[in-house]
DNA sequence: TACTGTCGGATTGTCAGACAATCCGACAGT
DNA sequence: ACTGTCGGATTGTCTGACAATCCGACAGTA
């Protein structure tokens, strides 16, 4: 009984988590930026404490980066980071994608829910920022199907540092239908069964993604803190 | 110049942390039990602060658990977490062991190596927790046959975890020199560049792993905080 | 000029103490 | 057997403090 109800116990430190990890997202703060207690304390209007507990688990996400006496700063991916990062998730994609014959039904759905939703969004040509995260539940779909909520949550570690990077980059502008189509066609392959084909479109999707995430990290997109 | 000189920094919160995580691996607090603040602030002299954030990171680590409210205490595996645990490891390795064709010279001699002494510290049968890290070491070795330092720190939170989980379970005991075997045959069908066999070979070796656990979870080692 | 020593301000790391909110168990009441 | 209430224990958060560390500027020296 009552198995559908929840209650959010929301407390101080994750909203403040929440509220700092939505500014990276959105590119208020670039990448290198130092994060200080006693500023962010008084701008938020919360203690030191709570502050710095907050930057921890952002300094745990790899959202930030902390170096000893010298305070946390937003993080910068750098080139070498971006091909590390395509190579975890070509891995963690990899794996789910080789598990589509013994995946249960239910993270198989809710691949092919991810990947309509995404359909529906590109088409409806909303917001970019939205359109990232429609991109992005597809492939922690993917990741979805090993049925490791571990795993998920390595990909989703993995994502937040993707988005961390596309938010201060100038847009990665590839015609969006074209990318639906391409997802398309892993999802059908798939679906007939071909893990082996998959894989390999999975790859190649993943190698052209890296090239453009690479190339578009060369040319950041301009800033008002560039200029200060 | 000076390439080769590194300095330890360490806080008194990461020391901390060591001490709770050799603690925690030595099976000096059973799972479940939990950590108390105020308490840990007392026993090791440090403030709360201090405690409170070496918390954090142990959650982070998932060595332990929060519950909002209601502290943290040392994480127990279940029987679905092992399963769980044994698919990430499974997927992280498998993309280690698909990745020896194209993996660096350096990462391939770090796996030797791994296995050299894991081979040497079966031999000279010493304590039983060396044997489990160096075990671990190999497991460590193949994923970072893919070459990226996430996927390593991946493998290394759930290697945490294992060990955690290890450290209070009846004493597996498998032949020793069988298992240095089975990876042996592993290395060996690397080496020869049959990464196909290897692959199977690994998953054989997973499987026979996550059952031998799941069979000893099901019988905890008996301590004193059981009787209390 | 290039390098070294020193100083002050800014910031972090850690501590101590406080208090409300929350939780838990016990106990009493129905 | 279920519900209401109370007190102690514990966490979550705040305030204030201070030493350690770092950084930049400035001066001194070869």
């Amino acid at each position: 009984m009552y198995e559908t109800l929840q209650f959010e116990h929301s407390s101080t430190v994750e909203r403040v988590v929440d509220e700092l990890r939505r500014a990276l997202f959105d590119g208020e703060l670039a990448p290198g930026t130092p994060l200080r207690e006693v500023a962010l304390a008084d701008a938020i209007g919360v203690s030191r404490s709570t502050i710095r507990e907050a930057l921890g688990t952002l300094v745990a996400e790899g959202l930030a980066v902390r170096q000893p006496n010298r305070g946390v700063a937003v993080n910068s991916l750098k080139a070498a980071d971006v091909r590390d990062v395509g190579k975890a998730r070509a891995a963690l994609e990899t794996a789910g994608v080789q598990a589509w014959p013994t995946a249960r039904a239910s993270d198989k759905d809710a691949l092919r829910r991810a990947f309509a939703d995404y359909t529906r969004t590109a088409e409806s040509g909303t917001n970019s920022s939205d359109l990232t995260a429609a991109h992005l539940g597809v492939h922690r779909a993917l990741v979805g199907l090993t049925g490791s909520e571990r795993l998920l949550a390595m990909a989703d570690a993995l994502a937040a540092e993707i988005r961390l990077a596309l938010a201060h980059v100038a847009r990665v502008r590839r015609n969006s239908g074209e990318q639906v189509a391409a997802h398309r066609v892993l999802l059908t392959l798939l679906e007939g069964g071909d893990v082996e084909a998959a894989v390999a479109e999975l790859r190649d999707h993943l190698t052209h993604a890296e090239t453009s995430m690479l190339e578009a990290i060369k040319r950041p997109r301009r800033r008002k803190a560039d200029i200060q």
